[in-house]
DNA sequence: TTAGTTCTTCAAGTATACTTGAAGGCAAGA
DNA sequence: TCTTGCCTTCAAGTATACTTGAAGAACTAA
């Protein structure tokens, strides 16, 4: 009989996916809150692999780090969430990637006349209004 | 009668609203090509103006500085380009766009069987599709 | 028990897309 | 001419999301 305290971050990684450092980054970001074994070993349980899934998932949709612990926040870190604690949560990032991809779809309409027409004119292209922004991006890279 | 021979970078970045390091970075990354005075400052004229004004829109869009050069690759760098060359990249760009919005569109339909759910299955859930990836992120942010 | 693998922390590196600051040169109006 | 403001380059800093490497402790199987 082995691990019955938890997997160990090495059986965590092979079975999400992600590497261990990247585990040990969101544990450092509050994302995850694993157990330590007597020795200060990280040990993981379903709930937590749950929470790393989820992080993957948010990943893809686009979302960032503080994003994602946001919107986590609700989750309680002792118990296994409740199925409604994730609906709420799921619900939440759906309105928002509504949001996002009717926001890209009116730039992508926006893209044939503007662009295309080879004009390009920074006064009456509706292209450069702020409105139209996919967020405030500080600096770093834009979206993927 | 003052700049008869293009704007000094200060003015462009006040049309543009970029920032005047935004403008020497994109310079630097080969995405504009400005002249130089006599004494080796830089001058825009309306082309340097309207491969910003791409850059900017691309940005907003989701594309990289890489790519966006790409794109911009078979933009003649001496004339100013033509309406047909526009018109090329902005159709090959509209068309990565379409397959971003259905991929994002995609995922956020799965967002509430999967995760909705409760269960994050990671062996059953097809949100773990490698397929569904929003490209291969190396290091860094994400999208937005 | 011993060897080999996996775990620990912590500091530093990577990529993207810039910004900021230092030190000095150029331009334009009074 | 002078002064103010904008221009130049170059190096270093910032934020995000990690990875890599070093040095050492713990776990596991033989």
């Amino acid at each position: 009989m082995k691990n019955r305290q938890g997997l160990t971050i090495g059986q965590v990684a092979k079975r999400t996916g992600l590497a261990t450092s990247a585990i040990r980054y969101y544990e450092d970001e509050g994302l995850v809150l694993p157990f330590r074994n007597t020795a200060g070993q990280r040990r993981f349980d379903s709930a937590d692999i749950r929470r790393l899934s989820f992080v993957m998932l948010s990943q893809k949709l686009g979302f960032t780090i503080s994003e994602i612990r946001e919107a986590m926040k609700p989750l309680p870190m002792d118990r296994a969430p409740s199925k409604a604690d994730w609906t709420r949560i799921s619900k939440t990032f759906g309105e928002v990637m509504d949001q996002r991809i009717s926001q890209m779809q009116n730039l992508r309409n926006k893209l044939d006349g503007c662009i295309g027409c080879g004009c390009l004119s920074l006064k009456t292209c509706h292209l450069y209004n702020p409105d139209d922004t996919l967020g405030e991006n500080g600096p770093g890279p834009g979206l993927i």
